[in-house]
RNA sequence: GGUGGGUUGGCGGAGAGGUUACGCACCGGAUUGCAAAUCCGUGAAGACCGGUUCGAUUCCGGUACCCACCUCCA
């Protein structure tokens, strides 16, 4: 069996990967709050875990991965939203108008990452749909005395945790000596933070034990993976800026809650993306969304190919220069696998994807295969990382109508090298050239073209 | 201030204490009416200063610079 290693956060080491219980392998991954469009950083973790479960598939079995990515819907952002509807004149009330917002950013969210490849999780929950496992799980933390109630809200005691601080490597007393955290007055400790919050009327909220109120971000997932994963599972997973507070916190309150179980073994974070060299940012004019670039025409199997290459642990770079690198090998590799059959993925790759994750290296033996021309492996290699699949291939098969056009075109230059016109032969090709077409001349006679990056459809309309 | 990470050839980007990463670009050759594509081939590296070692880009320490987190954030 492929030995799998991961580099888990929590022991700060490369580690070999072995699953509580290997014919039900168990992952859990945050996911977004959906308040709005998924910007291109969020699609990050999305295409580390995708890779690793079809990794996990490959080693385990198909029926053998349980993988859980969770929908945030109790959010202040998400009822800003709903409020903003409301005060701009929407007569439906603030409860539905926060289920619009909600519903319709998760079919986003759903349709953008689609459009990457990335495989749907077997589970997807909802906060709100674990509502009373969050009421349950802080009952057992106060009775177990890490929480407390006051003033409507319940806390959680974060000196009753020895360990809290251990995944981030921070102390407590570090903690509040450097940081500006709000401290309530009813606060133990200015680093508990919140389990449960009252509401007020325009604000969503359920019946507790506390009053109405709603949960704090951080139990939601605690909740939820114990009620699908079990106390203890195999992998957690987010973006390293989820490390403190809230993978902590969820630590806090699972350990405490289950003081038997290990919560997750292996914890993954990966580094954060950077657009050309620079933090994105609203306030750099450089933030864009996943939707943005697909609607830019950039293929979501671009957008996928840009990501793994480079390793999840550092830090990514979304450059226009590797959007063209990955859109034409893709372009290559689409050709060389035409008609290919997928046969067996190749050794090499499944050991780089096995030694943390190594999509880099993985590549590199995608263009091996490639340079030696073996379709078949290069087929079922690549579609084991979600690239070269049918459902991701629309974008690199040409328009007929064009194609015909194009074809046209070729001929007309052809009959004209025939009768030794290379001036007008010449020509043509600069034409088709300047609105993106590459001509090749091949031995067999046979009209052979390919995209440049500066393809455009008008243009090569113009020219005929 | 605290914590964590990074610095590799023109660019992107991996692994490994000693043997070619790889891709793109460049250069040379084959091929071509000329190109393109393709094939063959040559170059080119590991921030800085020390240490360990027969040998370090790879391990350890220090310095510089960069980034992230400590506040909602993948």
């Amino acid at each position: 069996m492929t030995r799998i290693r991961l580099t888990n956060t929590r022991t700060r080491r490369k580690e070999d990967f072995t699953p509580i219980d290997p014919t039900d392998v168990r992952l859990y991954l945050c996911g977004p709050t959906v308040y709005d469009r998924a910007h291109l950083g969020n699609a990050r973790p999305v295409l580390v875990f995708d890779v690793l479960v079809r990794l996990l598939r490959h080693v385990y079995g198909d029926d053998a991965v349980t993988y859980v990515r969770n929908f945030t819907d109790v959010d202040d952002k998400i009822n800003a939203e709903a409020q903003r509807r409301k005060e701009a004149g929407s007569p439906l009330p603030l409860e539905a108008l926060i289920a619009e917002r909600t519903e319709e950013t998760i079919a986003w969210y759903h349709a953008d990452m689609d459009a990457l490849g990335a495989l749907r999780p077997d589970h997807e929950p909802r906060a709100t749909g674990y509502i009373p496992q969050m009421i349950a799980m802080i009952e057992t933390l106060i009775a177990g005395g890490h929480a407390y109630a006051a003033k409507g809200h319940v806390l959680f005691d974060v000196r009753s945790y020895p360990d809290y601080g251990k995944l981030s490597g921070r102390s407590v007393d570090d903690m509040i000596a450097g940081a500006r955290v709000e401290v309530a007055p009813f606060k133990r400790d200015p680093m508990d933070f919140v389990l449960w919050k009252p509401s007020s009327d325009d604000l969503p909220g359920w019946d507790s034990p506390w009053g109405r109120g709603r949960p704090g971000w951080h139990i939601e997932c605690s909740a939820m993976s114990a009620e699908l994963l079990g106390d203890s599972f195999d992998i957690h997973g987010g973006g390293i800026d989820l490390q403190f507070p809230h993978h902590e916190n969820e630590i806090a309150q699972s350990c405490c809650a289950h003081p038997q179980a290990s919560f997750a073994n292996v914890w993954l974070h990966n580094e954060m993306l950077q657009v050309e060299g620079k933090k994105m940012s609203k306030s750099l004019g450089n933030f864009f969304t996943v939707r943005n670039l697909l609607d830019q025409g950039v293929p979501g199997e671009v957008i996928r190919f840009v990501f793994l290459m480079t390793h999840y642990r550092k830090p990514m770079d979304w450059t226009e220069a590797k959007r063209q690198e990955a859109e034409a090998t893709l372009r290559k590799w689409r050709d060389v696998t035409r008609g290919a059959e997928a046969g067996q993925p190749s050794s090499a790759l499944i050991e780089a994807l096995a030694d943390d994750l190594n999509t880099a290296g993985a590549l590199a033996a995608l263009h091996d295969l490639a340079g030696r021309g073996d379709a078949e492996r290069l087929l079922a290699s690549a579609q084991m990382m979600g690239l070269l699949t049918d459902q991701l291939g629309a974008w690199s098969t040409d328009d007929e109508e064009l194609g015909a056009i194009i074809m046209r075109i070729a001929l007309e230059r052809r009959a004209a090298r025939k009768a030794g016109d290379y001036k007008k032969a010449d020509e043509i090709r600069a034409l088709l050239e300047a609105a993106g077409v590459k001509l090749m001349d091949t031995a067999s006679d046979n009209i052979a073209w390919q995209r440049s990056s500066n393809f455009d459809p008008e243009a090569i309309k113009a020219i005929e």
